[in-house]
DNA sequence: CTACGTGCAAAAGCTTTGCATGCGT
DNA sequence: ACGCATGCAAAGCTTTTGCACGTAG
């Protein structure tokens, strides 16, 4: 996994550059949101209690506030309700998703560059494309 | 109004079509989503009570499903966290948000038919574009 | 007249918060 | 040693549900 940089210690920088600790839970929670690709904060506190290791669910929302901040992961809707998380550092995309079977659909950014650049020239808004999710059918539905 | 062809009795039809009721809760929640333009369930309750009339939460919560389901209504999500209702009939559009200082700005359907078209073609996605938003940055940000 | 819709109140999620203890730096 | 981070438990919100009564068709 080269292109995300994100191997080994990564974690510790970008936290401790920005004032916070590096911590086993942050750790174990980054850990889990990269394992599971999309990853609810109850997902997320059960991959981790799988491999043992005693985590609240407090801490789980506190350290994915934190692991955003810090630019380590992202979150998307990708239910009408439910945040769900998901490890940067992979190519940036955003999802599609069928209102019928429930599937997801990652999409690289480049699908959505002409739609963003067109935001940009008409309204001068800046989308953020990876934050997006798109609900309608998919082909199989 | 020629567009819509809600002028009138429309959405009584549209209930007894498909075996719901008339009534005039329905018809005061109706009323209140087209003339907030975009609302929560809550603002729909403070709208509706303002011209008297109790009605229960509970009751907008059930009757913005109805209306949704018989196609009079639409919902997106605005903010991460509250679903916000509109009328149907005025021209489908969707949303751009921008995150600094909560703007919402709506754009005509023409301008996403280029992206919608891209992810049927690459994807057989059929994209539902009227509930979708777009978060980011606006021009005054 | 029949049964769908409403109001009320309680329950069910999900997320946040206060406080004392523990651990990273 | 200092103070941020965690665990625990309780509070806060939004949304859903059960039931008895009212009312549209």
């Amino acid at each position: 996994m080269g292109a995300a940089g994100a191997g080994s210690t990564d974690w510790q920088e970008r936290l401790r550059a920005r004032g916070y600790r590096a911590t086993p839970q942050r750790e174990l929670v980054l850990a889990a949101v990269q394992r599971l690709r999309h990853a609810t904060p109850d997902d997320v506190l059960s991959e981790v209690r799988r491999t043992s290791a005693s985590l609240n669910l407090s801490t789980v929302y506190r350290t994915l506030e934190v692991l955003e901040e810090v630019g380590l992961i992202r979150h998307a809707h990708l239910s009408d309700r439910a945040p769900t998380y998901h490890a940067m550092g992979e190519d940036e995309h955003f999802h599609l998703v069928c209102r019928s079977c429930g599937a997801v659909l990652s999409v690289g950014s480049a699908e959505g560059s002409a739609f963003v650049d067109a935001l940009r020239a008409k309204h001068g808004f800046a989308a953020d494309l990876g934050h997006l999710t798109v609900f309608g059918t998919c082909a199989d539905c």
